[in-house]
DNA sequence: GTAGCATGCCAAC
DNA sequence: TTGGCCTGCTACC
């Protein structure tokens, strides 16, 4: 599941599912996970969602009593996602789970059969990784044009494109369908590949 | 039953 | 650079 495009969507579809619905009590984490516990409960919230790049940010917002709210960044791993299901139906795991107020009860899952997905209470967007490649492509775009000369770019343009200081949301699948769609060699060094986008009269490559 | 494989990091060597 | 972290699925014996 979980490159770029499929962080973004999740971004979405939490914003699609819990919008207008108010969340209640404490945020559970399973027994089995790793990663931190989630200090929050309060009686009234909402959430809404940002994605960047590999990973996304859930927004717990109190409603009215003006007490401080907190956000979470998520990365997914190899098959983090979220899912939204009537109490009685929670999946398997499901190590974070965010309770509605409405009765019969839904809940928020954040779902990780492998566990290889991490969340960060309060965290900041990871600040090595470099802006996201759909939501930010200026950013994305000069942050490569400009840094041509890091030794990152001495590699084939295949390995550089699953490094997310560069590539923030591209991984295994989408550069190899990119570079076939491309028509580029995969052990072309990065630097060959991406200087010819310098020039304003090269056409285009799709990626950039 | 078992081997092999899977969209990602991450830390120890 | 390598191994480790995990579960689930498929192909094969």
């Amino acid at each position: 599941m979980p490159e770029g495009p499929e962080l973004h969507l999740a971004s979405l579809f939490v914003n699609k599912v819990c919008n207008g619905l108010v969340f209640t009590g404490a945020v559970e984490k399973s027994t089995v996970s790793k990663n931190t516990d989630v200090p929050f409960s309060c009686p009234e919230y909402t959430i809404s969602a940002l994605s960047r790049g590999k990973e996304v940010k859930l927004i717990l917002t109190p409603v009215d009593d003006g007490s401080e709210g907190i956000h979470i960044i998520f990365r997914f791993g190899m098959s983090g996602c979220f899912k939204f299901t009537p109490e009685d139906q929670i999946p398997k795991h499901a190590h974070l789970r965010f309770y509605t107020k409405d009765t019969p009860q839904w809940i928020l899952c954040f779902v990780d059969p492998r566990r290889f997905g991490t969340w960060v209470v309060n965290g900041s967007w990871q600040p090595e990784r470099g802006p996201c490649v759909m939501q930010e492509y200026e950013k994305f775009r000069d942050n490569v044009l400009n840094n041509l000369s890091d030794k990152a770019f001495d590699k084939p343009i295949c390995e550089v494109m699953l490094n997310q200081k560069y590539f923030n949301g591209i991984g295994n699948y989408l550069r190899a369908e990119i570079l076939f769609r491309l028509q580029i060699p995969p052990f072309m060094p990065a630097r060959t590949v991406l200087e010819a986008l310098k020039n304003p009269n090269q056409k285009p490559l799709g990626l950039l």
